[in-house]
DNA sequence: GGCCCTAACAACGA
DNA sequence: CTCGTTGTTAGGGC
C-alpha cells in the first residue's frame, strides 16, 4: 500500500492535473464516507478545486470554499485520470469526481476499503513523517518506554505517513533494531533516527518521481534496502531476517542494534 | 466475598435493627470515600434511617432526608453491631456509624477496601439480578456476542448482584457452559438462563436465612450445587471441572451445553 | 477474588 | 498487510 513517498508523488501529480477545475458531480460508491452522499455533492459540486496535498496517508483535496475532500487509498486503492462519460463504468469504482471540462477522477479500490472523508477532524499535534523533530520523539519514547520501535513509528495516531515497509527501511538506515523496545533507546539512536526518517523519505521521493513521474496509484519499491520479498543480503551484505513484528512482515538485519 | 442472596440477608438483618434509629455520630477510617468525611458527618447525623437495602452488590443506607449510603463490603468486609464505646476500637474499621440510643454500626474490612459512598448516582437502566427478563438478555447478548456468556454474568454494568460463585450455579442450573459465547446462545438457552437465574438466586436466600438468620456478615456456600472448592461432583454425579476464565475461578462440568 | 484504570495485544469486520 | 472496534490480559492502586 501507498506510504508518505508514494503519496507525495500522487498528490503532486493530481494538483498538476486537477487544481483549477470546477467540479461538476461527484458519485460514491465506497463503503467508507462520514457524511450522507448528497451532503458530499452539495459540498463540492460547482467548487473549484485550489489544493492537492497528501496529508499523512491520505490526499486532501482543498475546496475554494475551504472544503476538504480527504481520500485513504489503504492497501489496494488507487487514482485514475478518466472522462465524464467513462468514469462511471470504472471497475471498482469508490469516488468519481467529474469535472466542467468533461475529465473525471476516480478513486478505485478492488478490495473496496478506500475511504472517503469530508472535512474530518485532524489533529495537529500529529507530525508528519518530513516533519519529526529530536524532542518529539523522545517524548514519544519517554510516554510509551515499553513499546517496539516500529510500533510506534507506524501508528499514525504518533507519526503521519509511515508505514510497514518505509518503518523497515528507517530502522535499518539508523542501524535500530524493530523490536528495541522506545524506552530503551538511548538519545544517540533516537539521533539516529530523527536523522533517518528525513533522508529514508526524502531518497524514496526523489526515485519515484525518477521512475515514476506522473504516478497517481501504484507502487515502486526496486531501490529499497531491505524491505523487498526478494532481497537476501542488505547493501552492506548482511542477511536479511523476515519476522512477524505485531502482525507486521519485518524485515531487518544484525547490523541493527537491539535496545531492550 | 458476599453476592445478592448474602446481601440480601444482610440488608433485612440490618433493617431489623437500625430502621429508625437517629445517627449520633459518623467516623470514616477507609480509604475509599466519595466525599470530605465532613460531609458524610453533615450529611448524616441527626438523621434518621429510613430503610436499609441491597443494590446490587451494595447496602444502601436511605435517611429520612432523602440522602442514600451505600457501603460496599468487597471481598472481605462485614457489618459489625457494636456500641458508641467500643465502636471506634474494632479492628479494620471502615466505618462507625453510632445512633442516638448509644448502640452503634460498623463496616469492618481486613484488606480495607471496602467503599463507601455518598449518594452515589446509580444506572436504573441496569437490572437487578432478581430482575432480569428475556428481553433484556437478548438485547445484551446480541449487543455483546463475542463475549463469553459467564463474564457478561458477572458484569456490574450488565446485571447488578451476581458474582463469580452464583454465575457458576446459575450456568450450571442452566446447564451452558461458562465459555458459550453470548452470541451464539440460542432462544432457549436464553430462555433457560432467565429461569435459572431467580431459582438459583431465591434458593440461596432461603438456604441463607435458615442456616445464617441474623447473619450481617461472612458466607455460607455450603448448599452451592457446582461452584465449591471441596466437590468433585456435580449433584447429578459428573465430574466438576475447575478452570480460570477471565483470571475468575471457575467450576462447571461437562452437563452444560456450549455454544460457540 | 472486587473494582478501576491503563497499556499492550489479538481477532475480526469493513 | 489498513484502520477501527472489541475483547483479553497483565499491572498497579485502592
Amino acid at each position: 500500500m501507498p506510504e508518505l513517498p508514494d503519496l507525495t508523488v500522487f498528490a503532486e501529480n493530481l494538483a498538476k492535473v486537477v487544481t483549477g477545475k470546477v467540479v461538476a458531480a461527484a458519485e460514491f460508491r465506497g463503503k467508507r464516507l462520514n457524511v450522507a452522499p448528497e451532503e458530499l455533492s452539495l459540498s463540492l459540486v460547482s467548487r473549484r478545486v485550489a489544493a492537492v496535498e497528501r496529508a499523512g496517508k491520505e490526499i486532501s483535496f482543498r475546496m475554494d470554499n475551504g472544503t476538504a475532500l480527504f481520500v485513504h487509498l489503504m492497501l489496494k486503492g488507487g487514482f485514475q485520470f478518466s472522462d465524464d462519460e467513462h468514469v462511471l463504468q470504472l471497475p471498482s469504482l469508490i469516488l468519481a469526481l467529474s469535472f466542467k471540462d468533461a475529465t473525471a477522477l476516480a478513486v478505485t479500490d478492488p478490495k473496496r476499503l478506500a475511504t472517503v472523508n469530508l472535512n474530518p477532524r485532524v489533529d495537529e499535534r500529529v507530525p508528519d513523517g518530513l516533519a519529526v523533530t529530536r524532542e518529539y520523539l523522545q517524548t514519544v519514547f519517554r510516554q510509551r518506554p515499553r513499546v517496539p520501535v516500529k510500533t510506534l513509528m507506524i501508528d499514525q495516531k504518533i507519526i503521519k505517513g509511515i508505514g510497514n515497509a518505509y518503518s523497515d527501511e528507517i530502522l535499518w538506515k539508523a542501524r535500530i533494531s524493530p523490536r528495541s523496545l522506545a524506552g530503551k533507546v538511548p538519545p544517540e539512536g533516537v539521533d539516529a533516527l530523527v536523522e533517518a526518517i528525513p533522508v529514508v523519505l526524502r531518497h524514496a521521493i526523489d526515485e519515484l518521481k525518477r521512475r515514476t513521474p506522473d504516478a497517481i496509484s501504484g507502487e515502486m519499491r526496486d531501490f529499497l534496502d531491505v524491505h523487498l520479498s526478494g532481497r537476501r543480503l542488505s547493501p552492506t551484505g548482511h542477511p536479511i531476517i523476515k519476522e512477524e513484528i505485531n502482525s507486521k512482515i519485518t524485515y531487518y538485519t544484525d547490523e541493527q542494534r537491539l535496545y531492550r
